[in-house]
DNA sequence: AAGGAAATACAGGAAAACCAGTATTTTCGC
DNA sequence: GCGAAAATACTGGTTTTCCTGTATTTCCTT
């Protein structure tokens, strides 16, 4: 295995290699302390396994770092090594690429493990952040109150929201214009907003259609 | 650690019992077939600290049955072991509140890590099904197009989707509403949408808002 | 300096949506 | 079978949005 190392942090980059050189099956080619080195090594056509990077970097970060990683080298497998456990760094840093998630506070047989782990497939996340990406996950999904909208309601709702006129609507559920108007008028009180838009929006945003 | 399993096929069940019964730290306290006597059995009042649950059972599904679980008994950790890896389930059992998912094909050692990992705040889930929920991570997140929108189109759009009206947009800019309807047009043309509703939809559900 | 995209602005007319109030029928649980 | 909630329907009037077409200014790039 091929490995990459990007820290900053001298005394840290030290720790890491002392861990990594020399480890069975690891060859770790380089210790940069930014992407940007890195980024011109892809270009001059190396190629690493997997690569094991910080966040907080001097010049391009880490998450746009890996972003920019992948672009170039979509098989390399991406570790973020880091003291940020915030949820915008964590869901930034999986949407830029990152197999894998460490936080640096982790014991140094973890980080042995995860470089296994994310060869084999895997996804090594520390568990507090496994857990945090678990509930934004949820979150992503799941409605937070209904309002008490019907069925019919939701039904008309959701063909407002696909844009249909109302005049059209009345057609394909081959009821009156006058019925809808109703309708509508009686979702927007319970969403407690004033137009069709902000209907649409609302019932979007939070996922109760 | 009090383990209970709920697993409909007998044959499945008595290995999982064989491998599970007599572990150190194990008390394997319930073989359930159903989800139904599992919550018989807290409503009873105990309280397991892991369950391991199929998905596929007769009656309630595995994934409504953590649903119920975790709203009788929140501290208990749900880890799904299943042959179904497509989104929708795994997704589903997500958002239930389970906090493992081993496909059935993994080997015993993996489920007896599991227990110890779930136990200790972690996640345990088979590497395919945890890249699986990485990617659908990651697509609730990125935009697909972003239709060439400028700016300005982007923050008309904005305050059109908080349902704000077009003459209000235009008092909060200083602009002319004939300017907001202009930019709508346009904004409209780019989004090969005809009306105010679409556009917003649009944008919330492809994420370019 | 020229060309083009972006942002700004206007006019007139048609269509659609919104508002307030009322009313009948259907459905469903107790 | 009764009452409440839900679904359906109508009137008349106001406001907003949409459509088509045109035009000027500003800013950026080449």
């Amino acid at each position: 295995m091929t490995l990459w190392l990007i820290e900053d942090d001298a005394f840290f980059r030290q720790m890491l290699v002392d861990l990594l050189d020399g480890v069975d099956n690891v060859h770790l080619a380089h210790a940069f302390e930014a992407c940007e080195p890195a980024l011109a090594a892809l270009q001059a056509g190396e190629i690493p396994d997997v690569i094991l990077s910080d966040i907080s970097l001097p010049g391009i970060k880490g998450t746009e770092g890996a972003r920019r990683i992948k672009a170039l080298c979509p098989t390399a497998q991406i570790v973020m090594l880091t003291i940020h456990d915030d949820d915008d760094t964590i869901f930034e840093a999986i949407c830029a690429g990152a197999s894998g998630y460490l936080l640096k506070n982790a014991p140094a047989g973890r980080i042995l493990s995860a470089l296994d782990e994310v060869q084999r497939g895997g996804v090594p996340f520390t568990a507090p952040v496994a857990r945090k990406v678990l509930e934004l996950f949820k979150g992503t999904a799941t409605p937070v109150h209904d309002y008490g909208l019907t069925d019919r309601e939701k039904e008309i709702l959701l063909l407002l929201a696909d844009g249909i006129k109302q005049k059209q609507i009345a057609e394909q559920l081959f009821l009156s214009l006058y019925t809808i108007e109703t309708h509508l008028r009686n979702i927007y009180a319970k969403l407690h907003v004033r137009n069709g838009i902000a209907a649409v929006s609302k019932a979007l945003r939070e996922r109760i259609i």
